[in-house]
Formats: C-alpha cells, sequence, structure tokens
RNA sequence: UCCUCGAUAGCUCAAUGGUAGAGCAUGCGGCUGUUAACCGCAGGGUUGUAGGUUCGAGUCCUACUCGGGGAGCCA
C-alpha cells in the first residue's frame, strides 16, 4: 500500500481493545509525541495516534541508527514507530512497543506550547487550534461526536425523519432572541427608500433575511407530514450574553411529535436524555473516566443518579409555592407571573429534587405565542427541564393547534399577520395537537462531561467579540 | 449590558512605593525501566494599553482593552 495514511498501520485503539492478538508481533504505529523520557541509553515515548484516548508506550533503546536523534524529538513530533508488542514491566500499562525503526515525520518546532503540565482553560481557549491535542479537549471532542451520532440513533430507531431547516431566514417572528443580519448590501454606500430607511428589496433575497435563533416553526411544518421529526443544526444568537452557559453559535437538538400533548413531550425527552448518558457511558468509558477522575469528581455518581430515578414534575404554580415557603434568602422576589430566577431554578433542582426536574404549565404572559394555552386561560402546555449546574437544558411546549385560539394570541401580542400566514395554514390543512423541544446541544455535553464554560465544548466558540480561528 | 475580581518570563504564580524572582517549559550536560521521570548548569522581561501622582511605580490614581466569576436573556 503507498502513501503514509492510517490505513496501513495499526490504530493505537485496535491495540488497546485487543493487544493480546498483536502480542510479540510486528507492528506499525503512526502518531505523535505526547511526551518523552530519556536515559543514557534508551527512552520513552507516549504516542498519540488520535483514535483513542490513552497513548501508547514506545521504548526505544541505543540500537535504533537514529537513536540521538529519536531522543531530542520534541514534543508534538510526528513519527512512524515499527517495532514489537510485548507486555510491559511498568505498572501504568499492560503492554508496551519496543521499537526497532522510528521515521521521523515531522520535528515539531521546540516553543510548541503545550507542556506537560496542566494549562488553564483560559489559555487553552487562545490556543483553540492546538488545545484538541490535550487529554482533556480529546475526550470532550470524541465525546461530543459520540453523542451527535447518539441523538440520530435514538430518533432514528424511533422512526423520527431527520429534517434540516434553513439556517437563513426570511421570518423575523421567531421571537427567541437578537438575530445576526445576512446580507450583501454596501454599508458604506447603503440603497434607501423613500422614507430614508434601508431598501432591502435591493438586498440579495429582496427582503430582510438573517441567520436562524430556531429551526421550531419550518419542523412544525414537517411535523404535519411525517408525524415524528426532528432538526439537529447550528443556530445563531445575537444576545449581548457573557456567561458560560452562552454562545453565539450553537447546535440545537429539535424533535417536533404530531399527536403528541405535554406529557409525551416530558417522556421522550427523559427517555433521550437517559438513552444518551447510557450511550457515552457505553462508548467512551475511558473519556468518561477522565472526566469523572479530573473534571468533575461526582460525574458517575451523578449520571448514575440520574439513570436510575425518575425526573421530577411540577407546574410553574407549585414552584411558586415551594420558593415562597423555602427557608433561604433570595435576591429575586417570588411573584406568580414573573418568570423563574436562575437563583429559583437552581434551588428547585439542587436542592428541592437533586435531580434533572420539569418545571411545567407557565403564565402565558411570560411563554412564546405558539404555545398551547390551557383550560385556566392563564397558563400555556410549556416545560423546562432544569438539571443542577447548568439549569434550563430544554425548553419545550405544546403547541396550539387551534386556529382560533392562534389566532386571537397573535393579535393579543400586536404581532402581524402575514408573517404567520404559512404558520397558520399548517393548522387550517389538518392541524392537530403536536408538541417539541429544543435541547442546547452544547448544555447537553457540559452536563455529561461535567465541563462548566460552554467555550470548552465547542471547537472554536463564537461568543460576544471572539470570533478567532 | 450590570456587579465583581484580575492582567508580571512560553505556562502557573511571587515580589512593604526603593536592584523584577521561583517552579514548570526550552537549550546543554548527567543518569540502564521511566510514568507530569529525576539531578546539574544556562538562556529567557518595554510588568495589557495610554495618561497621571512621586526623587522613584509591577505596586498608588484615571481611562481604555482583554479575560475569569456572578446576574440579566436563553438553549
Amino acid at each position: 500500500m503507498t502513501g503514509g495514511n492510517s490505513m496501513d498501520a495499526i490504530s493505537v485503539r485496535g491495540l488497546f481493545r485487543q493487544y493480546q492478538s498483536y502480542l510479540n508481533q510486528p507492528i506499525t504505529v503512526k502518531g505523535w509525541i505526547r511526551t518523552l523520557r530519556t536515559s543514557k541509553t534508551f527512552g520513552f515515548i507516549e504516542l498519540n495516534d488520535g483514535t483513542f484516548f490513552m497513548n501508547l508506550q514506545v521504548v526505544f533503546g541505543d540500537n535504533l541508527n537514529n537513536f540521538s536523534e529519536v531522543a531530542k524529538l520534541t514534543l508534538s513530533s510526528a513519527i512512524c514507530v515499527h517495532g514489537r508488542l510485548v507486555e510491559s514491566t511498568g505498572a501504568k500499562q499492560p503492554f508496551e512497543l519496543q521499537a526497532e525503526r522510528i521515521g521521523i515525520e515531522n520535528l515539531a518546532s521546540a516553543d510548541y506550547p503545550l507542556q506537560k503540565k496542566k494549562h488553564s482553560f483560559e489559555f487553552l481557549r487562545t490556543i483553540a487550534h492546538l488545545r484538541p491535542r490535550t487529554n482533556t479537549f480529546s475526550a470532550v471532542f470524541r465525546v461530543r461526536s459520540l453523542l451527535a451520532f447518539a441523538i440520530h440513533q435514538f430518533f432514528q430507531e424511533r422512526n423520527f425523519v431527520y429534517v434540516q431547516t434553513p439556517i437563513i431566514t426570511g421570518s423575523d417572528c421567531e421571537g427567541a432572541g437578537e438575530m445576526f443580519r445576512v446580507t450583501t448590501l454596501s454599508f458604506t454606500d447603503t440603497p434607501r427608500n423613500a422614507q430614508g430607511q434601508t431598501d432591502f428589496s435591493q438586498d440579495f433575497f429582496g427582503k430582510e433575511t438573517n441567520l436562524t435563533v430556531s429551526g421550531q416553526l419550518n419542523a412544525e411544518a414537517y411535523c404535519m407530514a411525517f408525524r415524528n421529526v426532528y432538526t439537529f443544526g447550528p443556530t445563531f444568537r445575537a444576545e449581548n450574553s457573557n456567561t458560560a452557559r452562552h454562545a453565539a453559535e450553537f447546535w440545537m437538538i429539535e424533535p417536533e411529535m404530531a399527536f403528541a400533548e405535554l406529557a409525551d413531550n416530558m417522556h421522550i425527552a427523559e427517555e433521550m436524555l437517559k438513552y444518551l448518558i447510557h450511550y457515552v457511558l457505553e462508548n467512551a468509558p475511558e473519556e468518561m473516566a477522565f472526566f469523572n477522575s479530573f473534571i468533575e469528581p461526582s460525574l458517575f455518581q451523578r449520571l448514575t443518579n440520574v439513570l436510575n430515578s425518575e425526573f421530577g414534575h411540577l407546574t410553574y404554580t407549585e414552584a411558586i409555592e415551594i420558593l415562597k415557603k423555602a427557608d433561604v434568602q433570595f435576591n429575586y422576589s417570588i411573584d406568580w407571573g414573573s418568570d423563574l430566577q436562575t437563583e429559583h431554578e437552581r434551588y428547585l433542582t439542587e436542592k428541592v429534587f437533586q435531580k434533572p426536574v420539569f418545571v411545567t404549565d407557565y403564565p402565558k404572559g411570560i411563554k412564546a405565542f405558539y404555545m398551547r394555552l390551557n383550560d385556566d386561560d392563564k397558563t400555556v402546555a410549556a416545560m423546562d427541564l432544569l438539571v443542577p449546574g447548568v439549569g434550563e437544558i430544554i425548553g419545550g411546549s405544546q403547541r396550539e393547534e387551534r386556529l382560533g385560539y392562534l389566532d386571537k394570541r397573535i393579535a393579543e401580542l400586536g404581532l402581524d399577520r402575514k408573517d404567520y400566514e404559512w404558520y397558520l395554514d399548517l393548522r387550517k390543512y389538518g392541524g392537530t395537537k403536536h408538541a417539541g423541544f429544543g435541547l442546547g446541544f452544547e448544555r447537553l455535553i457540559m452536563y455529561l462531561t461535567g465541563i462548566t464554560n460552554i467555550r470548552d465544548v465547542i471547537s472554536f466558540p463564537r461568543t460576544v467579540k471572539s470570533a478567532d480561528f
């Protein structure tokens, strides 16, 4: 075989998964030097080939024709090792590669910024192009990849149809936050209409367009054709949010189910979260063990607790009663009608329930227009899933399927009915009960890994005042 | 956007208003089984930026920039 790809080399993952079958065999491995230790006539290399979280220990001696060169290899140099796999006498690994030839593919510059020590997450963010080579980020991004796959698998197993909704949206009616404008108009010579305003009729799409803040409304259209659908894609919010839980660009999963009510919605959300926890524990045991040891010491306990317990349920009104009786001094007052503050949510999920908890039936005044009005005429069939540590990880609702009610709600809020014509059509033509929710993909990763800053679960994070790399 | 803390060597951090240091990393040397190896020596600085106070500023004051934590908004 020609070329230098991994096709003709054994993967470190393969070795770790079944090293017995390679013992005392000659093998070739290609990878990067994570760390190297030498003595006068021998040395050790910890080699990472990208396929596995753990490193392969390579032992080399002065029988190598380029021993002195190898002994001076810098961290992150790329090498090709040919040798024999043997059982290790060291305590920390069951096997090691006794090198017979080491080819040097690239000698890394000595000023390689990652050292054999712990680095702060803040520093690593400044070298986001190199940080995937660290243990932590190697673990985070392999888990992220597995979770993305698991989400598809979860929904596909249940015959949900994956819908790719548009990233550029022409409707300004999604109401989920500030939007990023998409335009080809000149900023120095902006076309104006008779009123002196920007003339978007001359823009690329002939109208004002933005990056999507949610695929939900589009997903509802496909829901009414395929019954159960989900979206999984990037989402953009131009909010000036400076927190560890917000990014300007993030990924969201939005299932939407026809003939479903709020209870079905919560049921699938709980089932999904448990499925995903189970999946990563099963398929990324080394990575999860690393998180449990170095990122959040009680991670396994917490996740096991989630797997083994029923999620809590309470209505917004019940939550208000609990908070009023709470033996805690809150900074924000508790009044029926105002939204729950972070401190309230944390109290509920971390102190009262100590597990994920659904809060349902919020006052209509603090929720979106499309949520289904309850019979009390005061609350809507909304649900937020609060989890310890991260806060709100899921927000969803049963949608208002009754044309008259939706019409009335749009009028009440002073929205322009014209903008919702197609959305109202969905009710006109066979509209059924339906429900769905949005899951923040990064918040999910944070919850399952114990990483506390969203910037550390996105490859190249985009946040306020920061779009490097 | 608000509150709060911070910015000193490549990294992590010290330094009563009075000569800017250490550990790690890097370079060189030593070491026959290491595990963030170990031991010795060396190089490495416009103390975030711009002003100000002072005989003298890393240190005090003002503004700005960037970053951490918290809040709002949300996923």
